[in-house]
DNA sequence: TGCGTGCATGGAAGA
DNA sequence: CTTCCATGCACGCAT
């Protein structure tokens, strides 16, 4: 608890209240960005004291209830959460109480109130307070956001007259050092009506910069309205009421401006860049909130860079955001945040931040995940926002824009096909084309539902995602869809846990990812009409459209046992299917009328082509193929690191090779799925054998990476090994070797020089080791056949093949290095040397080091190998 | 070998 | 000049 605690200004309550919770030009605030309008315990109706939502810093975070003295978890909170709502309902309103007995900064308030109040339509307020009783809350919340009004009014007003809250602006300041609880949020409720504010308020859009240019022509319909009206206008009013009453202007006209909405409060407003302003409509909002009682207050937002929507799962938050809008950390570990995505779906995500140039770098972690559910690239926008009153973190998105991605109206496509990577399909304005295949491809994939159609259909009304959660306890809202009927409940939490766990997603959510992605990816066809030209882009070549894909229709491709090769297509019409060309591509809505190649009269009349058994036939197959499609591909992601990596690009669009279906899609992998043009991590960079490309003595990147990855592998593994042989021997009859014989793993056992180790004679274990040095030995620029050619052969000429084949430094270093006694030397010991430790450890400085050491191993091995193999016992 | 984690770095943008 | 933040990178763990 605050030592310097505030008092409720009603005389017969003097509840005593943490000046840290305090927000005195707007009341007390509450964390979840409420607004405190009448004491808890004294039902006075100017402030709320609503005590289990008052958490205030403390020095292990802010976890601590200002008034309960929870201190807690998330869900704690969310406990509490739930209580005051409950209060809130049993409150009553009575007069506002005796003011006389405040401290000066609650004087301030006073007047901030009795300023705003003269702005708006006090006996409203006031017969609103006067009324013994408010049964429901929602009534309530009516009360609450007019009691609010000035207070949200104030940044606007500041704008046209900035001197009638500069002071309370001030004098709130410092407070916010105090407890970042309050920054916020308090401009809440108002902001959600900041469109109709402004629009009615300023007439001039350039007294607020970040008013976009959408809504000149209103500001132009309202500027005429006189100033007195413009404070009403300020009045933050439920936005259903607002929508239903139609007001000034044209509703839709409002509800589809996309207003950057600044942040009310003094420091946030000073502080957070307009790029970070949060961009809604208030349709959005609208559709947000649904029919609930619950206000949405957009937060911030902010366009997700490279590394945001990489798989790091790392949202880097803009530091003035997340001081402001999240919980007070103190600790870099921070603490569990629940966000819910547009789906209903509930992420924890971790929030905490690092230390950086004295300052700190805040991040949220875990969220890739959601955001591939949200199926979020680098220059999507995220945007998160609050419900209030439940305090509940929303985490909306905006998709970039078309016109966005799509500069110079060209669209960039892997070599003959779509890529699998960012189609930059504006998915929410093709989504009915999508749902228009749903029911094929339902019956393609067995009556699965079709990914996208769990997607909110207010997906449909723009590019903004959102979705109404199930709130107030699972009270179902009208309008949007409910969760993603594809996301078992049961499921939902399953990346809630442990750190390692945070990232996991599930895997059936994957392969439901994955497969809607690639389904997606099938329907897209280059526009028929379009011949595109070849570009090459570091060594890439692409097919440059200057259109944007489009949907084609879904079909299944068959080769007949003539080599002919057909497509069949099912009629939306009749539902019958119908045999085509294979270099035929369908719109996404075909009918039998449109068959120019049927042999007969184009007409749905016309008898199905296929008897049911075949068509089942075909289903079958094609679904198979579709399993095997998406087996194969995790398989080669995951297997074929190391390929050419001219095949880098996916290409998986239907109609490219018709003729191989399966041929042509299961080629669609990459090396590495998470890989694109320009990466430029080890794998991509490598020559594409990974062999002759870089010369012993190269220091690259590329080379230094596989030597330090390759020392580390053998240290391991001959830790490993030392551990296994050591349990081996202590369960036997120990064979105690000298420790020059043994291997050392690391400079302190280099030390301890007098130990010894042991090693077993197991000869399983050996060929088991070898297996297993043969897989540590593929190195990306060894042979490709490596892998092939150590599992085939244990023998030494082989072995020595491989050595020559992969390793030909080997020669060169044991030369330089005065080693070449190493290889008899290691074929006649046990098999196991003494690195140098130090040199393995930094061994940078000595590239041949590595080659050096990998001919060690395959001699290590060479040796073992043999002792394998004469070693019968 | 991949991946998670923590930290460092440097460009960009604001003060 | 300072601060922010996007990104790179090293290290260690898991597979």
């Amino acid at each position: 608890m605050d030592s310097d605690s505030k008092i409720c200004m009603n005389e017969q309550c003097r509840m005593s209240l943490p000046s840290s919770s305090i927000d005195f030009k707007k009341g007390w605030p509450l964390r979840s960005g409420g607004f405190a309008t009448l004491c808890h315990h004294c039902g006075t109706a100017y402030e709320k004291l609503v005590f289990c939502d008052m958490f205030h810093s403390n020095d292990s975070g802010w976890r601590e209830c200002a008034s309960c003295g929870k201190t807690s978890t998330g869900e704690n909170n969310k406990d509490c959460r739930i209580s005051e709502a409950k209060d809130i309902g049993e409150q009553q309103l009575t007069s506002v109480g005796n003011q006389s007995n405040v401290g000066i900064i609650d004087r301030m308030k006073l007047v901030q109130f009795s300023d705003d109040a003269d702005n708006f339509d006090q006996s409203q307020l006031l017969s609103s307070q006067t009324d013994d009783k408010i049964e429901s809350f929602g009534q309530r919340k009516v009360e609450e956001n007019f009691l609010t009004t000035g207070e949200y009014a104030s940044p606007l007003l500041s704008f046209l007259n900035p001197s009638s809250i500069e002071a309370t602006q001030n004098a709130k300041s410092s407070e916010y050092k105090e407890n970042m609880l309050i920054k916020d949020v308090h401009s809440s409720s108002v902001e959600t009506n900041l469109t109709i504010s402004l629009s009615s308020t300023l007439g001039n859009t350039s007294l607020l910069p970040a008013v976009v240019a959408e809504e000149r022509s209103l500001g132009k319909k309202i500027s005429s309205l006189p100033q007195g009206s413009r404070s009403r206008h300020l009045l933050p009013r439920p936005l259903k009421s607002i929508m239903a009453a139609g007001l000034e202007t044209n509703v839709s006209t409002i509800s589809q401006l996309r207003v950057a909405r600044p942040p009310v409060e003094g420091r946030i407003k000073n502080q957070l860049l307009p790029r970070y302003w949060p961009r809604i409509t208030d349709q959005e909002l609208l559709q947000i909130s649904g029919d609930s009682n619950s206000t949405v207050i957009p937060l911030f937002e902010k366009v997700l860079s490279a590394s945001d929507a990489g798989r790091i799962g790392r949202l880097v938050l803009p530091k003035a955001c997340a001081e402001a809008y999240f919980p007070p950390i103190s600790q870099p570990e921070g603490l569990p945040l629940r966000i819910q995505d547009v789906k209903g779906k509930e992420w924890v995500f971790q929030f905490r931040f690092w230390p950086n140039n004295n300052s700190r770098m805040y991040v949220l972690e875990g969220v890739t995940p959601c955001i591939q559910s949200m199926q979020l690239q680098a220059g999507d926008t995220v945007t998160f926002s609050r419900m209030d009153p439940e305090g509940k973190l929303l985490m909306g998105f905006r998709k970039a824009s078309a016109t966005i991605h799509m500069q110079d109206n060209k669209h960039l496509s892997g070599k003959g096909t779509f890529s699998s990577e960012p189609f930059f399909l504006p998915i929410t304005d093709n989504l009915h084309s999508v749902n228009s295949n749903a029911g094929l491809l339902q019956s393609l994939k067995g009556g699965r539902d079709f990914p996208l159609n769990a997607l909110p259909k207010h997906f449909s009304t723009g590019d903004f995602g959102w979705h109404i959660p199930e709130m107030n306890g699972g009270k179902a809202m009208d309008g949007p869809l409910p969760s993603s009927p594809l996301v078992p409940e049961r499921k939902r939490n399953r990346n809630i846990g442990s750190k390692s766990k945070r990232l996991l997603i599930d895997s059936q959510d994957a392969l439901e990812l994955k497969l809607s992605w690639e389904e997606l990816q099938d329907m897209l066809c280059p526009p028929p009409s379009v011949k595109p030209s070849t570009v090459t882009i570091e060594d890439h070549e692409f097919e440059e459209y200057d259109q944007p894909p489009v949907f084609g229709k879904k079909s299944i491709f068959t080769v007949r046992l003539s080599g002919e090769q057909e497509q069949w297509a099912q009629c939306d019409s009749c539902l019958k299917w119908r045999r085509l060309p294979a270099n035929v591509l369908l719109p996404p809505q075909w009918t039998c009328q449109e068959n120019t190649w049927a042999l007969s009269r184009p007409s749905c009349c016309v008898p199905d082509e296929l008897s049911p058994q075949e068509l089942e036939n075909l289903l079958k197959m094609s679904m198979e193929f579709k399993k095997q499609r998406i087996a194969v591909g995790l398989k080669s992601a995951n297997v074929h690191e190391s390929s050419d990596p001219d095949a880098t690009e996916n290409s998986a669009a239907v109609g490219d090779d018709p003729s191989g279906v399966a041929a042509a899609s299961v080629a669609t992998t990459t090396k590495h799925p998470r890989h694109r043009p320009g990466c430029s991590c080890i794998v991509c960079i490598q020559p594409p054998s990974g062999k002759g490309k870089h010369k012993p003595t190269c220091t690259c990147n590329v080379c230094m990476t596989v030597k330090r990855r390759f020392k580390t592998l053998m240290m391991r593994k001959k830790k490993r090994q030392s551990e296994r042989e050591a349990e081996i021997a202590q369960r036997n009859k120990f064979v105690w070797v000298p420790k020059e014989e043994a291997e050392v793993e690391s400079c302190q056992q280099v030390a301890l020089g007098s130990e010894f180790e042991f090693r077993s004679k197991n000869s399983k274990q050996q060929s088991e080791k070898l297996e297993e040095m043969g897989k540590g030995q593929l190195d990306l620029n060894c042979h490709p056949d490596g892998e092939i050619l150590l599992r085939n052969s244990s023998s030494r000429v082989s072995m020595m093949s491989l050595v020559q084949e992969a390793s030909l430094p080997l020669e060169n270093y044991l030369k330089q290095n005065g080693l070449t006694s190493l290889v008899s030397d290691q074929q006649a010991s046990s098999g196991s040397h003494v690195l140098r430790p130090q040199a393995t450890r930094e061994g940078e400085d000595d590239q041949n080091l590595s080659h050096g050491i990998q001919q060690e191993e395959v001699k290590e091995e060479l040796s073992e190998t043999d002792e394998a193999g004469n070693d019968p016992s």
